[in-house]
DNA sequence: GTTTGTTCGTAAGGTTTACTAACAAACGTG
DNA sequence: CACGTTTGTTAGTAAACCTTACGAACAAAC
């Protein structure tokens, strides 16, 4: 009974229950809404599973050739799907009706805030890829005047698209509400700014804006799509994104993933710029790693010099010991939360160079040596595969995710 | 829109969303779910607001009073809603007629497995208020005894009801899947015990099994109702239900809330059973507790005796300070948890005795010290208020939600 | 005592949605 | 070339909720 994710079906006497509805029904459902559901389900099967028949959809889908002939109609005169013609497969019966997602209809913009120095942008296509981009560097701008600086960013995206926007998608540092207001983000100097909706005022076009780890586990999800994850996003802070049950968790003052000043382990640690001692972003954030990394000589990148065998291998192995730390660190700070949502899957993303080597191998050590064996046997710990442009690819899911129902 | 919960609602072009809807469209709606949610809308609204008239229902809900009637209809003969005679009040209009919930015509049984010495098992209202009461001692059986321990239990709980059952509920320890299937209890010696089909074979009613933190929850939730909630259930295991958007968490390997097991802080630990040194259960379960107590003379309970003053004050401050070291490090192994998830609330349940001083005050005072305080200014951390019934009175909770899509 | 306005619950009819049944078109195969 | 298969559409049906309308019952004002 997939449905019974969606809408409860509670007769008495009736089959049990898989347990992940909703405890508390919100709101009537109307069978517009139904219908709702079932577009979304079209273009989520078509967006995933490519070129296919009316006939495959509606035997992918359960709903039947009529229905599914219907939906595609809407669909259709409303351009979000395109015929492709006939197949090609020399198959008995009557030749099926391609088609698809009109993939080349519309373009998405991503913003990445969550840099330092720079604002990026992309003018994407609607599986991500990234057909334009700008970086904007940002020049320790903050308050009113980092938030026209996006909105410039935005106005040279539109220009750069070459065919319909479908919406725009933000991933921004700090707190950000389910409105699109960006609570609170110091190093930006945001208080409670309204982005989503003054760049849906200026463009007109739908806005989704969220927390950058938010948004990056999107671009992470889109791909094997687990009932759990976490995304640990390692920057000029440490913010974590998290899918659970399926749907990505906000948190009640909507700061989930809000991991950065969490207090690691029993026995102090770096003064953190928050006043606290050992907070895991004190330990392994990206500038206090390259710190530690050149003060021991072993530079960042290439460690190639004029130096002999053995300061090399000494410069190596002292730049290990810091990453296997920070790594051990970070370790201990997900154990708790690994054992109590029994995670399966935690992806890293940052500095390839920083992150893929001893840190990971210590993260995924210590985690197994911190939670039960047993119960998180199948824990997988990985780095994403999306390098930087993670953010912006996340955008683009999340605008494609909200507008289409499709991810 | 308070429907975008529970449907996606995916027009290009459409109101921004909430982004707690479902990511992924799981499968088809018919009509007929939307009717089933509704259903279970009327029967919550009954159910959580009181005796309502069907108008009255009709404006809570926003279905029209027509619809409200013909759901009301069916309700009515099928038994679970019944009219309670005319509205006494003095108001212009029409009398409305008042209907309910059949509260008192189903009763509802209740299993906690979750004890070391006993079994426990309730007959229940409807709204969980305890009727009668069994204690079956388990005397260290394990394995098929102790499976047929409960199924005893079921026999005699059943011979007490005195109405039609509405179902029955189990929080069994260990680690649950969605069906009921125990797939491992290592106290009781069960490794996929099929308990939920064997109880509803041998008694032909709705039976739900989850693991008994999950289902202490369940009666927390039905009070207050927040979107994040966590319980940490103290006894001879620690382990700990979470609600996240709502929804209770199940997690990958159906074994969220298993957090006994997770390593405390970085300065070692008492030994653990389980092998591993600091474990949170080494540190905090009711046992160790208790043992670590009567170790240093002040006596769980009254700590009266013919001892002197100043005997009396030290043992107390000794006391005192194992408790707060407990408190201390559940706080440490939380705060990553809280600080991850946002979580308001965090409920204690456990012998109050043990939790309610200063490991209450402890685990509190460390939470802050180790999270960031302007995201978790609002987090609260209260001891539960349902003692030793919690499992009992979330099993019928677990029923209710089941059975009636109400809690 | 009558009138007026309000409220309740129901009845009738319409719209939306997805279903079943049936069919024409188009193709491969024997 | 006849036949079976597959596709997509047409036609009709059932379910679910809506709007509109109405009778019944009551309070308040006259």
């Amino acid at each position: 009974m997939a449905h019974s994710d969606l809408l409860t079906v509670p007769f008495a006497g009736a089959p049990i229950f898989t347990r992940s509805r909703a405890l508390r029904p919100t709101g009537k459902v109307l069978p517009e809404h139904a219908r709702s559901h079932n577009r979304a389900l079209v273009l989520q099967t078509l967006y995933s599973s490519g070129a296919r028949s009316r006939a495959d959809v509606s035997r992918e889908t359960g709903l039947t050739r009529v229905t599914i002939s219907d939906l595609v109609a809407d669909l259709i005169a409303e351009g979000l799907v395109v015929e492709l013609g006939q197949r090609e497969a020399a198959r008995p019966g009557k030749p099926a009706t391609l088609i698809d997602v009109a993939r080349d209809a519309f373009q998405i913009i991503g913003l990445d805030l969550s840099e330092h120095e720079v604002f990026r942008g992309a003018v994407t296509a609607l599986d991500g890829t990234i057909a334009e981009r700008i970086e904007l560097a940002r020049g320790g701008a903050t308050g009113e005047a980092a938030a026209l600086l996006v909105e410039q960013l935005v106005d040279r995206l539109l220009a750069l698209a070459t065919i319909p926007v479908l919406g725009i998608g933000v991933g921004s540092p700090g707190v950000v509400d389910p409105l699109g207001v960006v609570r609170s983000a110091p190093n930006l100097g945001w208080v409670d700014l309204p982005l989503q909706a003054r760049l849906a005022a200026r463009t007109e076009l739908p806005v989704h804006v969220a927390n950058d780890a938010n948004v990056a586990i999107l671009a992470e999800h889109g791909e094997t799509a687990p009932g759990e994850l976490l995304l640990i996003k390692v920057g000029h802070g440490v913010g974590a994104g998290l899918i659970v049950g399926g749907r990505p968790v906000i948190g009640g003052g909507f700061a989930a993933g809000e991991i950065g000043h969490v207090v690691v382990g029993t026995d102090g640690g770096p003064r953190c710029a928050c006043g606290k001692d050992g907070c895991l972003e004190a330990w392994v954030a990206e500038p206090r790693l390259t710190a530690q990394l050149a003060a021991v000589g072993a530079s960042r990148g290439s460690s190639v010099g004029a130096g002999d065998g053995d300061t090399d291998a000494a410069a190596a192995a002292a730049r290990d010991e810091i990453l296997r730390e920070a790594g051990r660190r970070l370790g201990i700070v997900l154990a708790p939360v690994v054992g109590a949502l029994n995670l399966t899957e935690v992806v890293l993303s940052g500095p390839a160079d920083l992150l893929d080597g001893a840190f990971h191998e210590a993260t995924v050590d210590t985690l197994r040596q911190r939670t039960m064996a047993e119960l998180n046997r199948d824990l997988r710990l990985r780095m994403s595969e999306q390098a930087e442009d993670i953010v912006l690819r996340g955008a683009a899911v999340m605008v494609l995710s909200g507008q289409l129902g499709v991810s």
